[in-house]
This record gives structure tokens, C-alpha cells and sequence, in this order.
DNA sequence: AAGTGGTCTAGACCACCGA
DNA sequence: CGGTGGTCTAGACCACTTA
């Protein structure tokens, strides 16, 4: 071994990169609270040293995380733990006629308990039979119904919710998951299909059971990677849109 | 100023990075054709020396074109012009019955030369009233119509396409651009929306022109950023299924 | 063995922010 | 002003690929 190789010069003994393991260290470290979404961590430098390595070291490991958008550099402040997802509503599926920056509003319908299916059991990765909450939500504009869903989520982490009156819950539900559960949610998946209404949702949209829609399914998962909601919306094929890009 | 401050330490002039101004010069450089797609360009060390920066501010350079996936970076081998779009052909937005790795064939079923409407001379950025070449192509799986593809092309870029036979253009398109026509598709912008098929369509499909459907219309650009094709692409609303992951 | 990209160091200065 | 992230240097060693 040369002489300055120990000393100056990076030695890696397993065959993982330094800045991977502080990485998931650090990640570790937000999953389990250490530091609350919204909070700033402990300065490049300070946790440099923490770590022992370089300050360049520090900075390669705090990047993954933010392109995972976990974490959130602001120049000249500090870097913060993410508040969750943001801007990324089922509602960017659809167009409807009048302005784009239009919100329809939001109206909880019912909220209760009841046994999850095999389907929701298998997205909530709960036994199948375990109990869920099962809220139904209309969202409609100038009276008319645009999104009609419906979500279930794991007791264990929402039984607060239900204790919540219906009025008290805003428009937007991951703040409100936050604010009354303490749940974060981080990442979502949605499977996006084809079907028609059928007569139940028919009613409920005025309009006939064989009216074409879009199906989308969503899995939500908190920091940890724990699935966190399953929901079902659907909407008015006709008012469809999505942009995709590709490279 | 200290002592060191120009000989150790970056100094710059403007306001912008260096990195940045090297990453835009490397870009032009690809999109001059400096270095071909599938090409290696010189070594970090070797372009680290031509700009007279440091490794490390080299290597930032470069990072930014690997990640809009201009370049590719191989361990040990070198740092590559991509070859262009892989894996993100318009089946994915749809799933067959049978099993999901069957890829279905695909038949052109004529290319002439037609004069632009309004929306291809808008996507293709000419004048309205220009030439371009039309393509209709059907895809199909075991003799059943899947997707049905309307192309635009422009001709200056894809004169040498028209005289050359059906029969010799392979199933995927992109790299027939790149050999036939020297075009590289870099990236590209899919709008999905829902219709009827129609009646003309719905002929083709051998479906009612009632018959829901899924139309995706696709702009794809070149490395330069210049739009070199517009598709229309339709097929059975039943089959439709798109997978969009937010974070 | 030679050449390439990947990791790491120690230290300096720059740009931005808030008290 | 002091603290934070952002840029940059010069140089060493590690890991992978090819010949």
C-alpha cells in the first residue's frame, strides 16, 4: 500500500461506496423521524464531520436523496426534508371545459369502517378481512360531478380520522393525512384503465351505465415505503388527458 | 483578492458555472455530429485538459447530458452518444390478452407524399401546405388489428425513405430512421385522450364506429431539439393501460 | 498493462440568505 | 455579519474493460 492511500485518498473496504452507505443512513435517519418533513438537517459540513469524510463525500450522498425527493436543497438556508407529494392530483388525468387552473371542489360523502377486500387487503398489504376505512369522495364543478373515489386506509394508522368530523377534512387530503395522522405521503402509483361506468356510478354521474370511462387505481406509500391508500377514482372518459414524455 | 484565489480556486467570470457553459458546449457538439450516436467521446481526463478545468468539474459537466440521456457513461470502456429512444414504443400504453412480453407485428400499409393540414404543419414546425410523407401503418397480433398508426414526416429530412421499398422497413421504426435517413429520435411527447373509433377505423379494427378507443398523439424530436415526426396512434379503449408513478 | 470512468480528500472561494 | 449550499482545484487511489 503507498504511503498516502490510508491517508489522503478514499479506501473503500466493502465493495460499496461511502457516499451509498451515508445515503441510506441518512434515509434511515428521516424515515424514523429524526428530522420531520418541512425540518432543515444538520449542515453539509457538520454532518461531514459526523461522518468523517470529505465535504464532497457528504454532498454525493445527500444527492440521491434529493433526486428521490426525499430531501430539498435551498441555497443559502439549509436542506430539508421534503413535506411529501405536491401538484400531483388524480385531477391531471382529466381536462375539463372551462379554465385549466380550475380545482373542482371537494365533498366527503361517507366515512366508516369495514372489512377490506381481497384486492384492498393485498394494495394495503393487510390480511385479508382487516379492517379499513372507506371514505367516498365527490369532487364536482359548477354542480356537476368530475372524479368520483373511493379510498381505504389502514386503521392502524387512521383511526384518528375517523373520529373526525366530515366538515373539519380540507380539499386536499395528503395535508390533511399529515395534520391528523401524521402521515407523510411520499410516492403514489396509479394504474390508469379503461371501463364503462356501469349502473351505480351511472346514477351517480347522471349519466348512463354504459358511459365510457377512465379507471384510476392509486397506491400511496409514506417515507418508509409502506403502502399507506388505496383509491379508486373514476372520471368521464371524454374529458381524458394525459402528456407523457419520453426519453 | 488572496493569494491562491486564482490559481486554486474557481474563478468565474460570469454568473453562470463553468460546468454549465462546458455541459452546453459538449451538447452542441453532439448535435453537431462531432461524435456520432454510438460513438465514444474522448476521455474525461483528455476534455478535462482541452477545457482546462479540473476532473471533477469535467465529470459535472457531463453529468447533466447523462441524466437528459444524451450521453452514456460505461465503467471502464468510456462515455457514449446514446443511440436514441429504447423501450418506450406506443404499446405501452396497452396490454394484449395473451402474454404481456409478445410484441405484435407490423405492416406498412402505404407511404405517399401529402400535403401537411394544420395540425402536422404545426407539430413538424412548417409551413402549412408543405409536403411530408404519410406512413399508415397496422399492427397486429395473430391477424387482429391492435394499433392503428397514421405518420408524418417531413420530407427534407425523409426524401431518401420514400424511394426506398416497403418491404425492406423493419418493425421498429426508430432505428430504420437512424439507418435509413441518418435521424436520431432523442425524445419524445405523447398526449393520450379518449373517442369513438369512427367509421373509417372502425372498418380497419373490424369494430362498431361506436367502439371506445384510445388515440395518442406523439411529437418526436431529434438531439438538435427539431421536431422530426408526428403520429397518430389508435387502439381499443379495452385494452388500454398506462402505469405513471409521481413522487 | 494501459486506459477509462468512479470514489475520495483537503482546502479555497463564490453566491445566497436571514438576523 | 455568520451560516448555508454551490463551485472548483490538484491530486491520489479504486474498479472495470480491453487487449
Amino acid at each position: 500500500m503507498t504511503l498516502n492511500s490510508a491517508i489522503t485518498s478514499g479506501t473503500r473496504r466493502s465493495g460499496r461506496a461511502r457516499w451509498a452507505d451515508i445515503a441510506d443512513a441518512l434515509r434511515a435517519r428521516v424515515v424514523a423521524g429524526e428530522w420531520k418533513p418541512g425540518e432543515a438537517i444538520p449542515a453539509e459540513s457538520a454532518l461531514a464531520a459526523h461522518y468523517a469524510v470529505a465535504l464532497g463525500t457528504m454532498r454525493a450522498a445527500i444527492e440521491p436523496l434529493v433526486t428521490q425527493g426525499v430531501l430539498e436543497r435551498v441555497h443559502g438556508r439549509g436542506t430539508f426534508v421534503r413535506e411529501g407529494l405536491s401538484g400531483h392530483g388524480l385531477e391531471r388525468f382529466f381536462r375539463w371545459s372551462g379554465e385549466p387552473g380550475r380545482m373542482p371542489d371537494s365533498r366527503i360523502r361517507s366515512i366508516r369502517r369495514v372489512r377490506a377486500d381481497a384486492v384492498v387487503a393485498r394494495a394495503l398489504e393487510l390480511r385479508a378481512g382487516s379492517e379499513v376505512l372507506r371514505i367516498v369522495r365527490h369532487r364536482s364543478l359548477e354542480g356537476q360531478l368530475i372524479l368520483h373515489e373511493t379510498l381505504s386506509l389502514p386503521l392502524k394508522k387512521f383511526a384518528v380520522l375517523e373520529k373526525q368530523g366530515l366538515a373539519s377534512i380540507g380539499p386536499l387530503l395528503y395535508p390533511e393525512y399529515a395534520r391528523v395522522a401524521g402521515v407523510t405521503v411520499h410516492r403514489a402509483v396509479d394504474d390508469l384503465s379503461f371501463a364503462s361506468l356501469g349502473t351505480r356510478l351511472g346514477v351517480a354521474f347522471g349519466l348512463p351505465a354504459t358511459h365510457p370511462a377512465i379507471r384510476v387505481e392509486r397506491r400511496a406509500f409514506d417515507l418508509a415505503g409502506d403502502p399507506v391508500e388505496h383509491r379508486i377514482t373514476w372520471g368521464d372518459a371524454h374529458q381524458f388527458h394525459y402528456r407523457a414524455e419520453v426519453r
